[in-house]
DNA sequence: ATGGAGTATATCGATCCGATATAGCGGCGC
DNA sequence: GCGCCGCTATATCGGATCGATATACTCCAT
């Protein structure tokens, strides 16, 4: 449920550790916010347990070079960079622990299957962040999940105007109600856009037709 | 959290059980859904212990009248008659044990305290729950409320804006976070409303005028 | 140098959810 | 008549998440 979001961002980050991972969530995608450090490291605990990511202890030892951060060379970029630097200027102990997490195989297959993810559905978190990284998923499964999320919200609507029939409501709750309604109408249609749009993007005529999903951004500002 | 819920509930809704404050929980306000029995019940216990509601075990033993559910005459209403009604026409041994419980003066005045909440507010269901149940505020910590609410909002309508700004983001991520900025807007516009019709009930030229909040409903249809 | 701010990992307790267990009861069909 | 299904009803368990907190190192300003 958060491992989606970590397995995505290792897949199109790259590298990262606990904290970037963290603040990559929290500042980057607006979706997740939160995401505490309570509910993140067990999660990655979790999943390196379950295969699905390598972690690298990257405390640089006290000796120079000796690389004991061996596979895979250039991942950390210019911020390893800076890091020994400063090391260098002052004294050894390289700093802190520091566990890099980097996605495998295992954890590649485990991102495919939660982002299509049949096995439950539901909550807004989730779907926004199937969403989000829905490049990574194939244009009909983008379709489907588009649709299931269409079909949980109208299910939910009529719940919520079932509720808002009865008359005992006194005057705020029923605004609140109202205003469910409301909002769920709004995404209700904000989905339709995205419907058509991906359906126009795959229509049988324009089979090979790139850059025809540019118009996607639904209706923001 | 959702004590909240409860209390309002056995504040205005009377005797209740278990079962029925989950059902009306899910039913009567389309606002909370869910509120499993994994959640409710420990609730429930933890309001006995602190002492804001007291649970009398209801389940009538063999002889007919001999009232076990003593105080407080007629909050069952119709639907204990019902229940007599069935136990006289089947067999004794009155159903299953079923615990109702009600409100003490302890549990109306933390409902008081968790309806002004100033400790620790933000998530939108216990926003949507103390609005819900706003009518039990005085007038000002109405108003409170609902610019509160506003405040949190705007600010993180900027952190989204500020996220969509950065431009790494592919189609289906950008959609995602333009339509939270729009959804955010939407609901400050609502609030605005509220807010607005809030201060004309409360305007010093029409001090003792009642009925004027009757154009409350948001945007709804 | 002292101490505050930022980086970094980890754990704790509380809350909540979904699934499940248990059990009384009414009605339906055959 | 009798078995089974489904509704009412309470309770517990494991898992996920959050907020707060502990710990430690580094950097920069004073």
């Amino acid at each position: 449920m958060l491992d989606l979001a970590i397995l995505g961002l290792l897949e199109e980050r790259g590298d990262l550790h606990g904290y970037e991972i963290r603040k990559q969530l929290r500042e980057g995608l607006g979706l997740l916010a939160n995401v505490s450090f309570g509910s993140l490291y067990p999660a990655l605990a979790r999943l390196e347990a379950a295969g699905a990511v390598e972690a690298t202890e990257a405390l640089e030892p006290v000796e120079p070079p000796a690389a004991p951060v061996p596979p895979t060379g250039s991942l950390s970029g210019e911020w390893a960079v800076l890091r020994s630097r400063r090391r260098a200027t002052r004294r050894g102990r390289g700093r802190r622990s520091r566990k890099v997490y980097r996605i495998t195989d295992r954890g590649r297959s485990l991102f495919a299957d939660l982002l299509t993810g049949q096995g439950a559905a539901d909550d807004p978190r989730s779907f926004g962040l199937r969403l989000a990284f829905a490049r990574h998923l194939p244009a009909p499964a983008r379709l489907a999940l588009l649709e299931r999320r269409r079909l949980q919200l109208t299910e939910r609507l009529a719940e919520v105007r079932t509720a808002g029939g009865q008359d005992a409501l006194d005057v705020y709750a029923r605004a609140v109600v109202d205003h469910m309604a409301d909002a769920l109408q709004h995404d209700i249609g904000w989905l339709d856009r995205l419907i058509e749009t991906e359906r126009s993007a795959a229509t049988p005529g324009a089979a090979l037709a790139p850059g025809a999903t540019a118009a996607v951004g639904g209706g923001a500002r």
